[in-house]
DNA sequence: CATCACTGACTACACATGTAGTTTCATTGA
DNA sequence: TCAATGAAACTACATGTGTAGTCAGTGATG
């Protein structure tokens, strides 16, 4: 069970996962432009990180190197699961159904998804 | 903008939209099984939520009656929206991607959205 | 009419979260 | 060597959340 995430702490993850390792400073100035945290704001969400063992510090002289210890794609299945279950019952079909009766999709994204749904079963 | 509705206070909302109006001990009868919550914590519950004037109130001698004033679809459509914003970039396509790799996609649910979303087409 | 039970209102309190400021310690350049 | 700088550690603080306790008023009941 991954521990629970919030919101400004996904903020840091997605910099950490698009890029590892990363010291607090390099990690501030990536969301910076996004979020405009200060550097203080930004090691703070990265020692509660750190605490919930969700990313790793590794020392590097007088700083440190922070990297994640969870993959995006189980944080996302996690969170993913959680969000069906809550909301949907735990079944995906009324998400999808909800997501278009809401004209959530495109013409483009139903075919992008049947065809992704082709290749499932193939 | 629906305002921001807590897992807990979520679980009030569900009993508010499968039936309404209700008493405050019609809601916690309901909740009582799941949740185990004391008749006072859904009294708060019940109060946060009318503050946030997401549920309303009416006098019913010494009580109130309590009804939803938000669309369950409503509210679910907000809440999607922000999740696949959050986490996919906005995109419904990665989402189901993702879900599909993940395994939480039986053959029949496949069958189901390539059901629904024939339909959605036409 | 006096009392009791039930109901909403108000209060409580610990932990999470967003958003920093302050302190301390080590490194590095003069 | 000593001062300045930069980094982590510690502290702060308002607001949200989960979970309830207590108080006060009112309608029902004997």
């Amino acid at each position: 069970m991954v521990e629970r995430i919030s919101d400004a702490e996904h903020e840091i993850m997605e910099v950490l996962w698009q890029k590892a390792p990363l010291t607090a400073t390099e990690v501030a100035d990536r969301v910076a432009d996004a979020k405009g945290w200060s550097l203080q704001t930004v090691k703070t969400l990265l020692s509660r990180l750190a605490a919930k063992a969700v990313i790793g510090t590794e020392r590097d002289g007088r700083r440190f190197q922070y990297s994640p210890l969870v993959e995006r794609d189980a944080y996302l299945a996690g969170v993913s699961r959680k969000f069906v279950d809550r909301l949907f019952g735990g079944k995906v079909t009324p998400l999808v159904a909800h997501l278009a009766e809401a004209d959530e999709l495109s013409d483009d994204d139903i075919r992008e998804i049947e065809e992704l749904l082709r290749e499932l079963k193939a």
